[in-house]
DNA sequence: AATCATGACAACCGCGCCCCG
DNA sequence: TCGGGGCGCGGTTGTCATGAT
């Protein structure tokens, strides 16, 4: 950066295109890097004066900045309490509850973030959204369901996520951040395995109202301004049994309700009764019903995943929140799944990732051929484990409430039984997801629609499957970017919310094989 | 080992809104 | 009502680190 000393505009931004601003005594004020003089000149002003009259700083001290630059230097270096470095894990849970309730709100935010600033947040903020869209992942936890509240549609269908450019754009824009939200579980909502909710707000809203099912779009501003205003303390988010205590929380299961159903293509108002008949992806084989609403036009959609599976239970948190934070790892082994996940993964969380990691290290270095046996296994019989206890009692725990929910098992698509990705990471995944009477089943990773091939997005191996190398068009580092992000997203801070949390068969449904980031 | 591409992060810039005198 | 000051936020830019070639 080039030290200058132009113009200034009226709030003390120097620039040689912008009109003079100075104190009225033709003193060009400076822009650039403050130096460590500059800053204890700063610094001795607010000592003696205290904060505010920023314009006056410069008169009163000789400091050649503007009121502006003295403020925005203040506030997001200089002042006492500030916070360095890296965000904690807890300031990451924190900042995404936050943006989840307030958008882009960054000083608000910050207001909650004691020691850090609303450029920071903000900071953080565009970055996880880049790193999380690259992957393909959707930005909340499940148990921040945002909700459109405007009638926007499935304009597009690749929803969120999955790197589709619109949503990105939304996502940018600043219309998402007024967004209305389902709390489901958030803090001390009880955790409630149970699925046999048929309607939106019950098992749809849990199993669907994940964000790639989400338009970020203009609100309606009355309701969400209604909302925010309110600004209350995250206990009062509402989920479950006690959700509609208020018109306003009315009008947002109404509109989670309608979303959800326009997210599978269904008219709203709705038959709750004929939802269970519906939304298991498989049962209506016919129609070979994607999760964005998108029907595989060639051979049926195998992956299907009976909704009414139950997730594991940790009671001993009673707390039950995502972490997303990169750097705990530790908290990602330990931690209870994010949400009632109703029919998606036994939460790789719960199976203990970083476990199944290890093991998978120590099993390849003594035989790959084992390991690739077991992973591309047709059957996988009940009892295989890793040998780790976490994931012998997932895998007890999965097959115990596998059985009785599901009648017919062999609709019971395992979450990654048909993944194919590298094979490390696929063993790893089958190590993690100890399934029993598990079927080889045929799963397409792609389709052809419209005269295109469309990836089925659905499918984490459609990602990190050879075919997508062998096929894209796009440079060898952009395809390698799309499977280390998706890679990174989901071991990285995304864990909890990629693994555990993010069903893969309602991933981001379609993308083009052309058109990827 | 050098170079290049890419991403993450920090910091700044520009604009607009709000409040208050 | 108007103008100035303060503030918030979106966008941009620069720097550094990392990994691939």
């Amino acid at each position: 950066m080039v030290h200058s000393f132009t113009n200034e505009s009226e709030d003390g931004v120097l620039s040689a295109d912008s009109p003079p601003c100075n104190n009225g005594d033709n003193f060009v004020l400076k822009k650039g890097p403050w130096t460590s003089a500059e800053d204890a000149i700063l610094v001795d002003y607010v000592k003696k004066h205290g904060e505010g009259n920023w314009n006056a700083i410069q008169k009163q001290s000789g400091l050649s900045r503007c009121g502006k630059s003295c403020r925005l230097r203040w506030a997001n270096h200089l002042r006492p309490n500030l916070k360095k470095g890296a965000f904690t894990s807890e300031e990451e849970r924190l900042i995404i509850e936050l943006h989840a309730r307030m958008g882009n709100k960054w000083a608000r935010m910050a207001a909650h973030l004691p020691g850090r600033t609303d450029n920071e947040i903000k900071n953080y903020w565009n970055t996880r959204i880049k790193r999380l869209q690259r992957a393909g992942l959707p930005l909340y936890p499940p148990e921040l369901c945002p909700q459109s509240e405007s009638e926007n549609h499935l304009s597009s269908p690749g929803i969120c996520g999955g790197g589709n450019k619109g949503c990105h754009d939304i996502m940018q824009n600043s219309g998402y951040e007024k967004h209305d939200f389902i709390f489901g579980t958030l803090n001390n909502l009880p955790y409630t395995p149970e699925l046999t909710d048929s309607t939106p707000n019950g098992s749809l809203a849990n199993g669907f109202c994940c964000p790639q099912f989400f338009h970020f779009v203009p609100q309606t501003k009355g309701l969400w301004k209604h909302a925010q205003e309110l600004d209350e303390p995250m206990s009062d988010y509402v989920g479950g049994a006690a959700y509609e205590a208020t018109p306003f929380d009315r009008a947002q299961k109404e509109s989670c309700e309608n979303k959800i159903f326009q997210c599978f293509g269904m008219c709203y108002p709705y038959d709750h009764g004929h939802i269970k008949k519906l939304l298991p992806f498989g049962v209506n084989d016919d129609s070979h019903f994607m999760p964005n609403g998108i029907f595989s036009a060639s051979k049926p959609f195998v992956g299907a995943v009976k909704l009414e599976l139950p997730s594991l239970q940790y009671p001993e948190t009673g707390f039950g929140f995502w972490d997303p934070a990169p750097d705990s790892l530790d908290s990602f082994v330990q931690s209870p799944p994010s949400e009632p996940l109703p029919s998606h993964c036994p939460s790789p969380r719960s199976s203990g990732l970083l476990q199944a990691l290890l093991y998978e290290a120590k099993a390849l270095s003594k035989s790959d051929n084992e390991i690739f046996d077991k992973s591309t296994s047709p059957n996988i019989s009940p009892g295989y484990t890793t040998g780790g206890s976490t994931l012998e009692t997932c895998s007890t725990e999965f097959k115990g409430y596998l059985e009785p929910t599901s009648p017919s098992n062999n609709q019971t698509r395992p979450i990654f039984s048909g993944c194919i990705p590298t094979e490390a990471i696929r063993s790893s995944f089958d190590a993690m997801i100890p399934v029993p009477h598990v079927k080889s089943e045929v799963v397409e990773e792609s389709w052809i629609m419209d005269g295109e091939r469309k990836l089925n997005y659905s499918r984490p191996d459609a990602i990190l499957g050879s075919c997508w190398f062998e096929q894209s068009s796009s440079p060898r580092k952009k395809q390698r970017s799309v499977v280390t992000d998706a890679v990174a997203a989901l071991l990285g801070d995304d864990m909890g919310w990629g693994l555990s949390s993010c069903n893969w068969n309602n991933m981001p449904a379609v993308c083009q094989m052309t058109d990827l980031p």
